[in-house]
DNA sequence: TTAATTTCGGATAAATTTGTCCGAAATAAA
DNA sequence: TTTATTTCGGACAAATTTATCCGAAATTAA
């Protein structure tokens, strides 16, 4: 479904957000701890996400990473995902067509509408906030 | 959401399916032309495919590969996906978590329900008559 | 029986994804 | 200003996935 890279930053990123609702910052080396994963791949993955403007990144002594708390019911989990994994999860054919459409379909098209429109639906309404709530709350967890 | 080889895997299983409709057996060139996939790599696939008793194999000159047309609407896509993805998709956690469960959830895991049971109950209910007679009728096309 | 055809299966190679290392740049505090 | 800390970013390495090659085995037909 998502690639190793892309579990790593829907996991930072709830992580991040976490924090944020506690108004904590918190460094690559707590992130990589409480998600367990390698460092420097997350570093990488970290990297990407400020790119994206999902995350703030605050170089020097006692910075780290960040999200502002007032945004945390902006950001969906689609987002993150489509930041590292790109939107082929979204759009692209399930088969890998290049050309895939109403006009000339795949075999599996209809069928992946549902599907699609499912993963569509549950991860643009996952915002951070509820996430990061339901994880302060030691309802959920994030790694294990 | 498929591996590559996933993605080859099923759509040669459509195009012997199709084949079989037609009581015709086909060869591995001719399935790797219809379905626009590297031959050896194809081959192994197949392979698989046959260990699993998915689909047919004939040794020797007029051999190649086939699936009895009476088993076609047995047959299901989810089938083929556990075949060669294994059924990670269907049940392990969409964030790689090894032990995620009701009692100790992933952050992801309620949202997920419902993304599960389309896919279950859409790859579960999709046989390859079905599919076969789609493609028979050129309704739908399995390259480009 | 021989020759031709086709899949099988093991070894190997290329490509991509995942992961590491380390110096550079930024910044906070002494 | 200096030092310590933290992220940035490029080069490199390991692991996994994707893909190739080729002789062996099976089978059909001459």
């Amino acid at each position: 479904m998502f690639s190793k890279t892309c579990t790593y930053g829907i996991k930072a990123t709830l992580f991040i957000a976490q924090k944020a609702q506690l108004d904590e910052r918190v460094s690559l080396k707590e992130i990589a701890t409480a998600i367990d994963s390698p460092v420097a791949f997350t570093a990488k993955i970290l990297q990407v996400l400020a790119k994206e403007h999902i995350i703030n990144s605050i170089k020097g002594p006692k910075g780290g990473f960040e999200i502002a708390k007032a945004q945390l019911p902006n950001i969906t989990i689609k987002q993150v995902v489509k930041a590292i994994d790109g939107d082929s999860l979204f759009n692209g054919c399930a088969l890998g067509l290049q050309e895939c459409n109403e006009k000339a379909p795949c075999p599996m098209h209809d069928n992946f509408v549902s599907i699609r429109d499912q993963l569509n639906e549950t991860l643009a309404s996952s915002n951070l906030l509820q996430v990061a709530a339901d994880l302060n709350q030691g309802r959920t967890v994030l790694k294990r």
